[in-house]
DNA sequence: TACATCATGAACAGCCTGTTCCGTAACGTA
DNA sequence: TACGTTACGGAACAGGCTGTTCATGATGTA
Protein backbone atom coordinates (compact mmCIF):
# COMPACT_ATOMS: atom_id res chain seq x y z
CA UNK A 1 0.00 0.00 0.00
CA UNK A 2 1.10 3.64 -0.59
CA UNK A 3 2.50 5.26 1.95
CA UNK A 4 0.84 8.14 1.06
CA UNK A 5 -2.54 6.61 1.86
CA UNK A 6 -1.35 5.21 4.86
CA UNK A 7 -0.21 8.10 6.60
CA UNK A 8 -3.62 9.99 5.09
CA UNK A 9 -5.35 7.06 6.81
CA UNK A 10 -3.75 7.11 10.09
CA UNK A 11 -4.14 11.13 10.60
CA UNK A 12 -7.73 10.38 9.99
CA UNK A 13 -8.09 8.12 12.46
CA UNK A 14 -6.68 9.93 15.22
CA UNK A 15 -8.28 12.92 13.99
CA UNK A 16 -11.76 10.94 14.20
CA UNK A 17 -10.74 9.11 17.98
CA UNK A 18 -9.96 12.97 19.13
CA UNK A 19 -12.94 14.30 17.97
CA UNK A 20 -15.11 11.34 19.60
CA UNK A 21 -13.72 12.07 22.85
CA UNK A 22 -14.06 16.26 22.73
CA UNK A 23 -17.67 16.12 21.60
CA UNK A 24 -19.30 13.05 20.35
CA UNK A 25 -20.19 10.94 17.11
CA UNK A 26 -23.39 13.29 16.27
CA UNK A 27 -21.62 16.65 17.01
CA UNK A 28 -18.53 15.88 14.54
CA UNK A 29 -18.98 16.77 11.36
CA UNK A 30 -16.26 15.79 7.98
CA UNK A 31 -15.16 19.14 8.01
CA UNK A 32 -13.90 19.09 11.71
CA UNK A 33 -12.30 15.47 10.85
CA UNK A 34 -10.72 17.45 7.23
CA UNK A 35 -9.36 20.23 9.71
CA UNK A 36 -8.21 18.08 12.26
CA UNK A 37 -6.43 15.71 10.15
CA UNK A 38 -5.20 18.44 7.69
CA UNK A 39 -6.12 17.42 4.67
CA UNK A 40 -8.19 17.92 1.37
CA UNK A 41 -11.53 17.85 1.20
CA UNK A 42 -11.62 15.16 -1.60
CA UNK A 43 -8.97 13.44 0.02
CA UNK A 44 -11.31 12.82 2.54
CA UNK A 45 -13.86 11.44 -0.28
CA UNK A 46 -11.30 9.25 -1.80
CA UNK A 47 -11.04 7.08 1.84
CA UNK A 48 -14.25 7.07 2.63
CA UNK A 49 -17.72 7.78 1.69
CA UNK A 50 -19.56 8.92 4.68
CA UNK A 51 -18.93 9.63 8.10
CA UNK A 52 -20.52 6.07 9.04
CA UNK A 53 -18.12 4.46 6.53
CA UNK A 54 -15.36 5.84 8.27
CA UNK A 55 -16.82 4.50 11.81
CA UNK A 56 -16.99 1.25 10.36
CA UNK A 57 -13.43 1.16 8.80
CA UNK A 58 -11.94 1.66 11.78
CA UNK A 59 -13.98 -1.14 13.80
CA UNK A 60 -12.53 -3.61 11.22
CA UNK A 61 -9.21 -2.05 11.54
CA UNK A 62 -9.36 -2.94 15.37
CA UNK A 63 -10.81 -6.50 14.50
CA UNK A 64 -8.90 -7.38 11.92
CA UNK A 65 -5.44 -6.56 14.74
CA UNK A 66 -7.14 -8.36 17.34
CA UNK A 67 -8.48 -11.50 16.15
CA UNK A 68 -5.39 -11.88 13.69
CA UNK A 69 -3.83 -15.37 14.65
CA UNK A 70 -6.80 -16.57 15.79
CA UNK A 71 -7.46 -20.45 15.28
CA UNK A 72 -10.54 -21.76 13.11
CA UNK A 73 -12.60 -23.61 15.34
CA UNK A 74 -12.46 -26.36 12.96
CA UNK A 75 -8.68 -26.93 13.38
CA UNK A 76 -9.08 -28.05 17.20
CA UNK A 77 -12.53 -30.61 17.95
CA UNK A 78 -10.63 -32.62 20.75
CA UNK A 79 -11.33 -33.27 24.20
CA UNK A 80 -8.99 -29.46 25.23
CA UNK A 81 -12.06 -27.62 23.27
CA UNK A 82 -12.97 -25.93 26.57
CA UNK A 83 -9.34 -24.09 27.66
CA UNK A 84 -8.75 -23.75 24.19
CA UNK A 85 -11.35 -21.06 24.48
CA UNK A 86 -10.60 -19.27 27.65
CA UNK A 87 -6.98 -19.19 26.17
CA UNK A 88 -8.29 -17.50 22.95
CA UNK A 89 -10.36 -15.13 24.83
CA UNK A 90 -7.70 -14.01 27.14
CA UNK A 91 -5.39 -13.83 23.65
CA UNK A 92 -7.92 -11.63 22.41
CA UNK A 93 -8.17 -9.28 25.59
CA UNK A 94 -4.61 -8.88 25.13
CA UNK A 95 -4.68 -7.19 21.22
CA UNK A 96 -8.20 -5.15 22.60
CA UNK A 97 -5.67 -3.48 25.11
CA UNK A 98 -3.39 -2.53 22.84
CA UNK A 99 -6.14 -0.38 20.69
CA UNK A 100 -7.93 0.44 24.11
CA UNK A 101 -8.31 3.92 23.69
CA UNK A 102 -9.46 3.86 20.23
CA UNK A 103 -11.88 1.69 21.52
CA UNK A 104 -13.01 3.60 24.71
CA UNK A 105 -13.77 6.96 22.24
CA UNK A 106 -16.16 4.70 20.36
CA UNK A 107 -17.86 2.94 23.11
CA UNK A 108 -18.24 6.52 24.98
CA UNK A 109 -20.12 7.60 21.93
CA UNK A 110 -23.46 6.86 20.18
CA UNK A 111 -21.78 4.93 18.44
CA UNK A 112 -21.22 1.53 20.88
CA UNK A 113 -23.62 -0.62 18.91
CA UNK A 114 -22.03 0.01 16.20
CA UNK A 115 -18.98 -1.49 17.23
CA UNK A 116 -20.76 -4.18 19.97
CA UNK A 117 -22.20 -5.90 16.42
CA UNK A 118 -19.80 -6.50 14.75
CA UNK A 119 -18.04 -7.66 17.59
CA UNK A 120 -20.42 -9.71 18.64
CA UNK A 121 -20.69 -11.22 15.17
CA UNK A 122 -17.37 -12.21 15.03
CA UNK A 123 -16.96 -13.14 18.83
CA UNK A 124 -20.21 -15.91 17.73
CA UNK A 125 -17.84 -18.01 15.02
CA UNK A 126 -15.64 -18.78 18.37
CA UNK A 127 -18.24 -19.90 20.88
CA UNK A 128 -18.86 -22.90 20.09
CA UNK A 129 -22.13 -25.23 21.30
CA UNK A 130 -19.96 -28.01 22.16
CA UNK A 131 -18.29 -26.03 24.19
CA UNK A 132 -20.95 -24.54 26.55
CA UNK A 133 -23.27 -25.56 29.23
CA UNK A 134 -26.55 -25.53 28.11
CA UNK A 135 -29.75 -25.18 30.59
CA UNK A 136 -32.49 -27.30 29.77
CA UNK A 137 -35.96 -25.75 27.69
CA UNK A 138 -34.06 -22.92 26.74
CA UNK A 139 -33.32 -21.97 23.22
CA UNK A 140 -29.37 -22.80 21.81
CA UNK A 141 -29.61 -19.16 20.32
CA UNK A 142 -30.17 -17.33 23.01
CA UNK A 143 -28.12 -18.65 25.27
CA UNK A 144 -25.32 -18.40 22.90
CA UNK A 145 -26.44 -15.13 22.64
CA UNK A 146 -26.33 -14.38 26.33
CA UNK A 147 -22.74 -15.74 26.28
CA UNK A 148 -21.78 -13.47 23.91
CA UNK A 149 -23.11 -10.40 25.08
CA UNK A 150 -21.78 -11.34 28.39
CA UNK A 151 -18.23 -11.32 26.71
CA UNK A 152 -18.43 -8.13 24.77
CA UNK A 153 -20.40 -6.41 27.85
CA UNK A 154 -17.26 -7.64 29.81
CA UNK A 155 -14.75 -5.74 27.60
CA UNK A 156 -17.11 -2.66 28.08
CA UNK A 157 -16.76 -2.81 31.39
CA UNK A 158 -12.95 -3.49 31.37
CA UNK A 159 -12.62 -0.16 28.93
CA UNK A 160 -13.52 1.89 32.17
CA UNK A 161 -11.48 0.02 34.41
CA UNK A 162 -7.83 -0.32 33.60
CA UNK A 163 -6.78 -1.67 36.51
CA UNK A 164 -6.78 -4.91 35.69
CA UNK A 165 -5.48 -7.10 33.82
CA UNK A 166 -6.27 -9.46 30.70
CA UNK A 167 -6.26 -12.31 33.16
CA UNK A 168 -8.03 -11.18 35.82
CA UNK A 169 -10.93 -9.78 33.31
CA UNK A 170 -11.07 -13.42 31.98
CA UNK A 171 -11.23 -14.96 35.20
CA UNK A 172 -14.06 -12.61 36.16
CA UNK A 173 -15.42 -13.69 32.88
CA UNK A 174 -14.97 -17.65 33.83
CA UNK A 175 -16.17 -17.20 37.41
CA UNK A 176 -19.74 -15.53 36.51
CA UNK A 177 -20.15 -17.88 33.72
CA UNK A 178 -19.65 -20.89 36.22
CA UNK A 179 -21.20 -19.77 39.10
CA UNK B 1 -52.06 19.34 28.89
CA UNK B 2 -53.38 20.70 25.68
CA UNK B 3 -54.90 18.70 23.29
CA UNK B 4 -53.22 19.88 20.45
CA UNK B 5 -49.65 19.21 22.20
CA UNK B 6 -50.52 15.71 22.76
CA UNK B 7 -51.48 15.55 18.68
CA UNK B 8 -48.25 17.24 17.34
CA UNK B 9 -46.71 14.66 20.16
CA UNK B 10 -48.30 11.39 19.13
CA UNK B 11 -48.00 12.54 15.44
CA UNK B 12 -44.18 13.24 15.56
CA UNK B 13 -43.82 9.64 17.53
CA UNK B 14 -45.35 7.76 14.96
CA UNK B 15 -43.47 9.77 12.50
CA UNK B 16 -39.96 9.05 13.69
CA UNK B 17 -40.79 5.73 14.32
CA UNK B 18 -41.57 5.04 11.13
CA UNK B 19 -39.00 6.18 9.61
CA UNK B 20 -36.64 4.49 11.96
CA UNK B 21 -37.92 1.28 10.30
CA UNK B 22 -37.31 2.14 6.88
CA UNK B 23 -34.20 4.95 6.98
CA UNK B 24 -32.09 4.02 10.22
CA UNK B 25 -31.61 7.05 12.63
CA UNK B 26 -28.94 9.09 10.38
CA UNK B 27 -30.51 8.48 7.39
CA UNK B 28 -33.76 9.99 8.86
CA UNK B 29 -33.74 14.09 9.01
CA UNK B 30 -35.69 16.39 11.13
CA UNK B 31 -37.13 17.57 7.52
CA UNK B 32 -38.39 14.12 7.21
CA UNK B 33 -40.15 13.56 10.12
CA UNK B 34 -41.76 17.53 9.81
CA UNK B 35 -43.05 16.12 5.96
CA UNK B 36 -44.49 12.69 7.96
CA UNK B 37 -46.30 13.85 10.69
CA UNK B 38 -47.31 16.80 8.38
CA UNK B 39 -46.47 19.63 10.52
CA UNK B 40 -45.04 22.95 10.78
CA UNK B 41 -41.68 23.29 10.93
CA UNK B 42 -41.91 25.96 14.10
CA UNK B 43 -43.50 23.40 15.84
CA UNK B 44 -41.88 20.58 15.65
CA UNK B 45 -38.71 22.74 17.83
CA UNK B 46 -41.06 24.35 20.02
CA UNK B 47 -41.49 20.10 21.12
CA UNK B 48 -37.60 19.00 20.81
CA UNK B 49 -34.04 20.88 20.63
CA UNK B 50 -32.64 18.25 18.27
CA UNK B 51 -33.25 14.85 16.50
CA UNK B 52 -31.43 13.47 19.49
CA UNK B 53 -33.70 14.94 22.40
CA UNK B 54 -36.74 13.94 20.03
CA UNK B 55 -34.70 10.15 20.45
CA UNK B 56 -34.76 10.79 24.70
CA UNK B 57 -38.34 11.80 24.70
CA UNK B 58 -39.10 8.37 22.96
CA UNK B 59 -36.89 6.43 25.42
CA UNK B 60 -38.39 8.28 27.98
CA UNK B 61 -42.33 8.04 27.43
CA UNK B 62 -41.59 4.22 27.16
CA UNK B 63 -39.93 3.68 30.38
CA UNK B 64 -42.16 5.80 31.99
CA UNK B 65 -44.67 3.76 31.56
CA UNK B 66 -42.83 0.13 31.81
CA UNK B 67 -41.37 1.05 34.95
CA UNK B 68 -44.73 2.46 36.15
CA UNK B 69 -46.15 0.85 39.49
CA UNK B 70 -42.38 -0.27 40.40
CA UNK B 71 -41.69 -0.89 44.04
CA UNK B 72 -39.20 1.08 45.52
CA UNK B 73 -36.87 -1.53 46.79
CA UNK B 74 -37.00 0.04 50.17
CA UNK B 75 -40.50 -1.05 50.64
CA UNK B 76 -40.29 -5.25 50.64
CA UNK B 77 -36.55 -6.03 52.77
CA UNK B 78 -38.01 -9.62 53.65
CA UNK B 79 -37.15 -13.20 52.93
CA UNK B 80 -39.25 -13.07 49.39
CA UNK B 81 -36.83 -11.01 47.99
CA UNK B 82 -35.59 -12.51 45.41
CA UNK B 83 -39.19 -13.70 44.28
CA UNK B 84 -40.40 -10.11 44.13
CA UNK B 85 -37.36 -9.54 41.86
CA UNK B 86 -38.41 -11.94 39.59
CA UNK B 87 -42.35 -11.08 39.42
CA UNK B 88 -41.47 -7.47 38.84
CA UNK B 89 -38.94 -8.28 36.11
CA UNK B 90 -42.13 -9.92 34.79
CA UNK B 91 -44.25 -7.30 34.85
CA UNK B 92 -41.77 -5.24 33.45
CA UNK B 93 -41.84 -7.75 30.58
CA UNK B 94 -45.44 -7.19 30.02
CA UNK B 95 -45.46 -3.60 29.29
CA UNK B 96 -42.32 -3.51 27.03
CA UNK B 97 -44.37 -6.25 25.16
CA UNK B 98 -47.16 -3.34 24.50
CA UNK B 99 -44.56 -1.24 23.32
CA UNK B 100 -42.65 -3.71 20.84
CA UNK B 101 -42.89 -1.88 17.77
CA UNK B 102 -41.30 1.35 18.91
CA UNK B 103 -38.58 -0.37 20.82
CA UNK B 104 -37.54 -2.73 17.73
CA UNK B 105 -37.35 0.02 15.83
CA UNK B 106 -35.15 1.82 18.46
CA UNK B 107 -33.41 -1.20 18.80
CA UNK B 108 -32.66 -2.02 14.73
CA UNK B 109 -30.56 1.36 14.27
CA UNK B 110 -28.00 3.12 15.41
CA UNK B 111 -29.44 4.46 18.52
CA UNK B 112 -29.88 0.95 20.20
CA UNK B 113 -27.21 1.97 22.66
CA UNK B 114 -29.10 5.31 23.81
CA UNK B 115 -31.92 2.83 24.68
CA UNK B 116 -29.84 0.29 26.19
CA UNK B 117 -27.87 2.94 28.17
CA UNK B 118 -30.84 4.47 29.79
CA UNK B 119 -32.52 0.90 30.00
CA UNK B 120 -29.35 -0.38 31.97
CA UNK B 121 -29.55 3.06 34.29
CA UNK B 122 -33.46 2.40 35.39
CA UNK B 123 -32.56 -1.50 35.89
CA UNK B 124 -29.67 -0.72 38.19
CA UNK B 125 -32.01 0.05 40.78
CA UNK B 126 -33.81 -2.75 40.80
CA UNK B 127 -30.83 -5.23 41.07
CA UNK B 128 -30.14 -5.20 44.73
CA UNK B 129 -26.68 -6.75 45.90
CA UNK B 130 -28.59 -8.61 48.95
CA UNK B 131 -30.61 -10.37 46.16
CA UNK B 132 -27.68 -11.82 43.96
CA UNK B 133 -25.41 -14.91 43.88
CA UNK B 134 -21.66 -13.48 44.30
CA UNK B 135 -18.65 -15.52 42.91
CA UNK B 136 -15.98 -14.64 45.37
CA UNK B 137 -13.10 -12.82 44.30
CA UNK B 138 -15.09 -10.65 41.60
CA UNK B 139 -15.82 -6.80 41.81
CA UNK B 140 -19.41 -6.24 42.60
CA UNK B 141 -19.68 -3.67 40.18
CA UNK B 142 -19.04 -6.31 37.90
CA UNK B 143 -21.25 -8.83 38.71
CA UNK B 144 -24.65 -6.20 38.49
CA UNK B 145 -23.02 -5.13 35.68
CA UNK B 146 -23.23 -8.92 34.30
CA UNK B 147 -26.69 -9.10 35.40
CA UNK B 148 -28.42 -6.10 34.45
CA UNK B 149 -26.74 -6.34 30.58
CA UNK B 150 -27.61 -9.99 30.54
CA UNK B 151 -31.01 -8.71 31.36
CA UNK B 152 -31.19 -6.02 29.13
CA UNK B 153 -29.56 -8.37 26.14
CA UNK B 154 -32.35 -10.85 26.87
CA UNK B 155 -34.92 -7.95 26.00
CA UNK B 156 -32.87 -7.27 22.85
CA UNK B 157 -33.00 -10.78 21.61
CA UNK B 158 -37.00 -11.34 22.52
CA UNK B 159 -38.03 -8.21 20.68
CA UNK B 160 -36.77 -10.73 17.41
CA UNK B 161 -38.19 -13.87 18.79
CA UNK B 162 -42.20 -12.72 19.19
CA UNK B 163 -42.93 -16.53 19.66
CA UNK B 164 -42.07 -16.14 23.06
CA UNK B 165 -44.43 -14.93 26.29
CA UNK B 166 -43.14 -12.64 28.74
CA UNK B 167 -43.38 -15.74 31.57
CA UNK B 168 -40.83 -17.90 28.97
CA UNK B 169 -38.61 -15.46 28.51
CA UNK B 170 -38.50 -14.83 32.25
CA UNK B 171 -37.78 -18.50 32.47
CA UNK B 172 -34.76 -18.35 29.86
CA UNK B 173 -33.33 -15.67 32.00
CA UNK B 174 -33.82 -17.33 35.63
CA UNK B 175 -32.48 -20.32 34.12
CA UNK B 176 -29.53 -19.29 32.61
CA UNK B 177 -28.20 -17.14 35.84
CA UNK B 178 -28.42 -19.79 38.12
CA UNK B 179 -26.79 -22.11 35.78
C1' DT C 1 14.25 9.31 -15.19
C1' DA C 2 9.47 8.30 -16.43
C1' DC C 3 5.10 6.99 -15.31
C1' DA C 4 1.39 6.07 -12.27
C1' DT C 5 -0.80 7.29 -8.28
C1' DC C 6 -2.20 10.29 -4.82
C1' DA C 7 -3.09 14.83 -2.44
C1' DT C 8 -4.67 19.46 -2.89
C1' DG C 9 -7.84 23.36 -2.88
C1' DA C 10 -11.15 25.92 -5.03
C1' DA C 11 -15.68 26.07 -6.62
C1' DC C 12 -20.34 24.57 -6.97
C1' DA C 13 -25.33 23.21 -6.23
C1' DG C 14 -28.20 21.22 -3.06
C1' DC C 15 -29.94 20.20 1.21
C1' DC C 16 -30.63 20.61 6.22
C1' DT C 17 -30.62 23.35 10.27
C1' DG C 18 -32.28 26.55 13.65
C1' DT C 19 -34.52 30.78 14.22
C1' DT C 20 -37.87 34.65 13.59
C1' DC C 21 -42.20 36.60 12.56
C1' DC C 22 -47.09 36.99 12.18
C1' DG C 23 -51.65 35.53 10.93
C1' DT C 24 -54.79 31.88 12.05
C1' DA C 25 -56.95 28.25 14.61
C1' DA C 26 -57.96 25.66 18.71
C1' DC C 27 -58.21 25.39 23.54
C1' DG C 28 -59.88 26.13 28.45
C1' DT C 29 -62.47 28.99 31.37
C1' DA C 30 -65.80 32.32 33.27
C1' DT D 1 -71.11 32.25 24.32
C1' DA D 2 -67.22 35.38 24.64
C1' DC D 3 -62.64 36.06 25.92
C1' DG D 4 -57.76 35.66 26.80
C1' DT D 5 -54.28 32.33 26.18
C1' DT D 6 -51.76 29.05 23.85
C1' DA D 7 -50.36 26.32 19.99
C1' DC D 8 -49.98 25.75 15.05
C1' DG D 9 -48.70 26.91 10.21
C1' DG D 10 -45.88 28.62 6.74
C1' DA D 11 -42.76 31.56 4.74
C1' DA D 12 -38.35 33.41 4.79
C1' DC D 13 -33.65 33.79 6.17
C1' DA D 14 -28.51 33.08 7.01
C1' DG D 15 -25.29 29.78 7.82
C1' DG D 16 -23.18 25.45 7.60
C1' DC D 17 -22.31 20.80 5.86
C1' DT D 18 -22.29 17.58 2.06
C1' DG D 19 -20.68 15.31 -1.97
C1' DT D 20 -18.78 16.02 -6.41
C1' DT D 21 -15.75 17.87 -10.11
C1' DC D 22 -11.52 19.43 -12.04
C1' DA D 23 -6.95 21.17 -12.86
C1' DT D 24 -2.54 21.32 -10.70
C1' DG D 25 1.27 19.94 -8.02
C1' DA D 26 3.63 16.47 -5.15
C1' DT D 27 5.10 11.90 -4.08
C1' DG D 28 6.04 7.09 -4.58
C1' DT D 29 7.55 3.23 -7.45
C1' DA D 30 9.89 0.59 -11.12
Amino acid sequence: MDRRQIKTRKSVFRAFTELLDEKGYSATTIQDIIDRADIGRSTFYSHFETKEDLLKAMCEDIFNHAFSGQHKKEEHHDFSDRDSLEDELTHLLYHLNESRSAIRSILSSETGSVFMSYFKERLMEMFDKDKMVFPKDVPEDYVIDQYVSGFTETVRWWMDHDEYSPEQVMDFYWKMQKR
